[in-house]
RNA sequence: GGUCGGGUGGCCGAGCGGCUAGGCAGAGGUCUGCAAAACCUCGUACAGCGGUUCGAAUCCGCUCCCGACCUCCA
């Protein structure tokens, strides 16, 4: 069943066809976390987006080929110091160990976001030789100068020599050369100010630290993703993904690592991730504008009210664009909450509810029509707002039905099972949504709700409202709601 | 300052030349012992000013705001 895809390129900022290397085949490699702290939400979002993106295209018939990486050592602070290794002397611990702690709670939160596990995880620390071999090669060709044991790509003369240098970004080369009269005399190594480390020769103090024939240190902070891409995924893949806030400097760098050092740019497709915001301004832990996860689960935060589940949340991330700010306030998470309940107990209508109809119903086509739009906005660019308003606009069709507003003539077999299997390859399969907590409810717990709801309803039928209203306001105070329908009452935990 | 992306009804959020997005909230109605749920109906939104066009929220120009990146960040 493969499909046209479109995805919207950064490198050419337009949408373009979906065109695999290898027929059948994608390579996908996305920026994952540095596990030097807890994650916050916004790599959440960024990975759900992926996760989804991943979905649709296992869905849609590729073999696809997920790689995304732990990034345990590189990454630079402003004083020099590697974000492992500071995380490490703050709590004594060795720099693996503080790897370790952060790259299971980040594996526990994808798990509890319902995120399926990329096929491959490279971790930084183990791809050094590979690291190594890279920046041999960039140096090979020219496009890297050593001083004082450091390595440094030479991105003017890559820039002069390609013209590739700021393509992704959109920055301008003349720009850089202009820029480096002024501040060629206050570098140091550096040549330019827009070179940047491949290798960093390490001092004494520093923890992480490998041997390599210009000096015992480490791989720059861009490299990483540049070798173990090509390691797994070849030199040339399909698609490149991350957040918005990688495109500079990191992306950037990370093609002129792969053209300076075998020529070709790494990934066809460059898809990015746009970022989450609280409040209007972006999610960022340094200036306080954020929320744990964690804290979002138990509402323990001045930010919201309540507690929202992760598959709440997951659909909140659901309802806007990946390519879209997203806007968390209270009152959106409030709405994608109640959002989400109707639409999931649409879907448990549907699995309960059989129609025999046979040949065709005048709602056929209204119900065909939007299953198939929804997929249909998948293939443009994973337009998952939109593929959920379809979903939407089927709700109350199917609670016609169980509320028998629409008698089940109206709609042919055929249509509505073939609803019932697309409903959930959408919301399940590609969407990754599934029931919150208990609200599934099975072993004693139906049976106990079924005994309730037939005493209450004896209770009715003698006109005995207080007993009758007794019950229900108890089961609210637990939780559970009674919904009384024309033909039977039915529950649902709030 | 440079680069990029935005400003859509009370809120969130799609659409990006002509056709109802959708969710939540709100109003009215149906159903119901009452309530909830569900169903039906409704608001006539596209920052401002010009322009292009038979026709613009959608294209162009200007103005005003906002955000991101340019330093580690998904």
């Amino acid at each position: 069943m493969q499909r046209q895809i479109q995805v919207y390129n950064s490198l050419t900022r337009q949408k373009e066809v979906f065109t695999p290397l290898h027929e059948g085949f994608i390579g996908m490699y996305v920026c994952g976390p540095t596990v030097y702290s807890d994650v916050h939400l916004g790599n959440c979002r960024t990975f759900v987006s992926f996760d989804v993106i991943y979905r649709y295209l296992q869905f849609i018939g590729y073999k696809v080929r997920y790689v995304r990486n732990i990034t345990d050592v590189g990454h630079l602070l402003d004083d020099g110091e590697d974000r492992m290794s500071k995380g490490a002397k703050q709590n004594n611990l060795e720099p693996m160990e503080v790897a370790q702690k952060y790259t299971v709670g980040f594996h526990d939160m994808m798990r509890i976001f319902n995120t399926l596990p990329p096929n491959i995880e490279p971790r930084a620390t183990g791809h050094i030789i590979e690291q190594i071999e890279m920046v041999q090669a960039i140096l090979n060709n020219g496009y890297a100068y050593i001083a004082n044991g450091s390595v440094y790509f030479d991105t003017l003369k890559f820039a002069e020599k390609t013209g590739e240098y700021g393509r992704l970004s959109g920055r301008v080369i003349d720009e850089l050369l202009a820029e480096s009269r002024d501040n060629l005399k206050n570098q140091d190594e550096k040549r330019h100010p827009s070179d940047f480390a491949i290798w960093m020769k390490a001092s004494e103090e520093h923890l992480m630290k490998w041997n390599s024939p210009w000096s015992v240190g480490f791989p720059g902070w861009h490299l990483e993703c540049s070798a173990m891409s090509t390691k797994y995924l070849g030199e040339h893949f399909d698609i490149h993904g991350g957040g918005n806030d990688l495109k500079f400097p990191h992306h950037e760098n990370e093609i002129a690592q792969n053209m300076g050092s075998c020529g070709c740019q790494p990934a066809t497709y460059w898809l990015h991730t746009n970022m989450l915001l609280m409040n209007g301004k972006k999610m960022s832990k340094s200036d306080g504008n954020t929320i744990s996860p964690v804290e979002l689960f138990t509402g323990d935060s001045p930010h919201v009210t309540k507690g929202y589940s992760p598959m709440v949340v997951r659909f909140f991330f659901l309802q806007s664009h990946y390519r879209s700010t997203n806007d968390l306030t209270d009152e959106a998470l409030q709405a994608a909450e109640k959002g989400f309940k109707r639409l999931m107990e649409a879907g448990k209508i549907l699995t309960s509810t059989v129609i025999d109809t046979a040949g065709e119903g005048p709602l056929d086509k209204d119900i065909l029509e939007a299953m198939e739009g929804a997929f249909a906005d998948m293939d443009d660019d994973f337009n998952t707002p939109r593929a959920l308003s379809r979903l939407f606009e089927l709700v109350p069709i199917i609670n016609s039905i169980k509320d028998q507003k629409i008698s089940k003539d109206q709609i042919s077999k055929t249509a509505w099972d073939t609803l019932q299997e697309k409903w959930f390859h959408l919301l399940f399969d590609v969407f990754g949504l599934m029931e919150d907590t208990a609200s599934a409810a099975n072993g004693p717990v139906d049976g106990l709700m079924q005994l309730i709801i037939e005493l209450r309803q004896q209770a009715r039928d003698n006109k005995d409202w207080p007993t009758s209203d007794k019950i229900r306001d108890t089961l609210q105070e637990l939780e559970i709601v009674i919904k009384d329908g024309k033909e039977e009452t039915s529950w649902t935990f709030k």
